[in-house]
DNA sequence: GGTGGCGTTGTGATA
DNA sequence: ATATCACAACGCCAC
């Protein structure tokens, strides 16, 4: 009886929407493609998510935490639909071609990516595919707009400024959000519908010990990203008077929306946002790009199209955008800074509010990136971009490259003299240091006057304060005011280096012409 | 093709 | 509190 089930089943093709990184209902075209195209062809749907068992020594362990809760809810409102979300456990390159043959495969969407770690396996999948002359759908969607089109209109070229990108995405339309109201069909189901094969996993299944877990300050999921999204919307008052440069890095609860974890996998669609946003400022007075949520939203697009239309992006080397610097190496100083352990107050606490609760604030980011590479430790961006991608929930292939390449001052920013001091930027907007005492609890009991700078008190008021410098907490591993201005005639002489190669390079051309 | 204006968010001193 | 300046002087882009 179950194995005709099954024959039965077989025999019946099916369509495949593949969640990557667009783990939400709304506002997903692809997934609607594949819905649609299963009931009119009378085909079976398969909604799945590829989950590598590797995850958990690729990916750090509060962004899994993220990943999965953003499963299990979108499991949930897929069932809402009388549809489910089958979990694939496995390689994608490998399983997919698999399922091509066991589900018979007859058409799969997807959302377009430009990380390269999807676009390799992707090239292995459509060639399967083309061979087994199976349709693929890809659609635009994690951005809102087309970076192709942004590309073309800029003659191919990729706009290096923001005001440029501005201009240009100007004049390209923006759609409207898709929705999906009706039903699935009963017909649509395959006969392992309620297989357990397919569950969600839950985090010890993946083999990660809850214990070791902090607790959970942002939980992952589309209904909880709307949630937030309709929260921040509904406060009309503070979108409109929003001006990034004005909110602070080091308040104790975020002074931004933390939309951005949502954002990057696609738990909100940020075209959806968009047309919140619109919403909210029509007809009232509000702020502009670049320092507006509007424009905090053109700041990803901005870094999209960068990533899209320029190869090696996340490298420096082969990276034509990027200005080549001989950044050294110490592996010393890059745990130290990783492990928020460097021995300035500040620093070390914005490390390790990344390293707990996974989102820190844009402008935190700063002065921890300015601090591993131009500012203080001399490092590559490319290592600290790698820690972020271990910590950072929001991590995003394409901002997190062009940010680090900004901080770094070898891309798009590029006064590298504005250096951003580790003692005063915290005091900007934190004279107590309460932020400190939260994450850097050993210096709590130490007075105001020291607390950016502990190694200056007095070895009393340090043993006063129950926090000897060198034992309770680190000695500075670098001394800010004297390495900065060395570092700083560092990037001089790159950026004059950089200057001669390009200067030689029209010469070159002329010649072989 | 040269050049001046400008660029999401610096620091520290001085008025 | 707030503004301005020196610091040393960047690259992109529009004109």
């Amino acid at each position: 009886m179950i194995k005709a089930l099954h024959k039965m089943a077989a025999a019946v093709p099916s369509v495949i929407h593949w969640f990557r990184l667009d783990l939400r209902i709304h506002d997903n075209l692809a997934l609607r493609n594949a819905i649609n195209e299963a009931e009119n062809r009378k085909y079976l749907l398969r909604p799945i998510y590829v989950l590598d068992p590797d995850i958990k020594n690729k990916v750090g362990v509060n962004r899994l935490r993220f990943l999965i809760q953003s499963l299990q809810d979108l499991d949930i409102n897929l069932r809402k639909l009388n549809t489910r979300l089958y979990v694939i456990r496995g390689k994608a390159d490998e399983k997919i071609p698999e399922l091509f043959d066991e589900w018979q495969v007859k058409y799969l969407t997807q959302q377009l990516d430009i990380d390269p770690e999807y676009v390799e396996k992707d090239c292995v999948i459509e060639k399967v595919a083309e061979k087994k002359d199976i349709f693929i759908v890809k659609r635009v969607q994690h951005t809102v707009y087309d970076c192709n089109s942004v590309l073309k209109k800029n003659n191919g070229s990729v706009p290096l400024t923001y005001q440029k990108f501005l201009s240009l995405a100007s004049e390209l339309p923006v759609k409207e959000c898709i929705e999906i109201k009706k039903q699935i069909p009963d017909s649509s189901n395959p006969s392992d519908f309620e297989s357990h094969d397919y569950d969600v996993p839950s985090l010890s299944d993946l083999g990660i010990d809850d214990s070791t877990l902090v607790a959970c300050k942002y939980a992952g999921g589309e209904t909880e990203g709307l949630k937030r999204l309709d929260m921040y919307m509904a406060r009309k008052d503070w979108v409109c008077k929003f001006e990034k440069p004005n909110s602070f890095p080091n308040s104790l609860e975020p002074s931004t929306t933390v939309l951005s974890p949502y954002i990057s996998h696609g738990c909100v669609s940020s075209k959806l946002f968009y047309h919140k946003l619109k919403e909210v400022e029509n007809g009232r007075k509000h702020t502009e790009p670049p320092v507006s949520l509007m424009g905090q939203l053109m700041w990803r697009e901005f870094y999209y199209t960068a990533g899209t239309g320029t190869e090696n992006f996340d490298k420096m080397k082969g990276n034509s955008v990027c200005t080549q610097i001989p950044w050294g190496k110490n592996d010393e100083h890059l745990k130290a800074w990783a492990e928020g352990r460097t021995g300035y107050p500040f620093v070390d606490a914005i490390m390790r509010q990344l390293k707990q609760e996974g989102w820190i604030h844009h402008l935190a980011r700063h002065m921890v990136a300015c601090f591993l590479t131009r500012g203080d430790l001399w490092i590559s961006w490319e290592q600290g971009a790698k820690v972020f991608e271990d910590y950072l929930l929001d991590y995003d292939w394409s901002l997190n490259a062009g940010n680090w390449m900004w901080l770094s001052a070898s891309a798009f920013f590029y006064k590298y003299f504005r250096v951003y001091s580790p003692v005063a930027f915290g005091k900007k907007t934190d004279k107590e240091g309460l932020y400190i005492k939260k994450y850097v609890p050993e210096l709590n009991k130490y007075p105001v006057a020291f607390i950016y700078e502990p190694w200056k008190a007095p070895k009393e008021v340090q043993q006063r304060a129950g926090c000897v410098i060198g034992v309770g907490y680190p000695k500075r591993i670098v001394d800010h005011d004297k390495i900065h201005k060395e570092n700083m005639q560092k990037m001089a002489a790159a950026y004059k280096a950089n200057k001669e190669k390009k200067a030689q390079r029209p010469l070159k051309r002329k010649r072989s012409d």
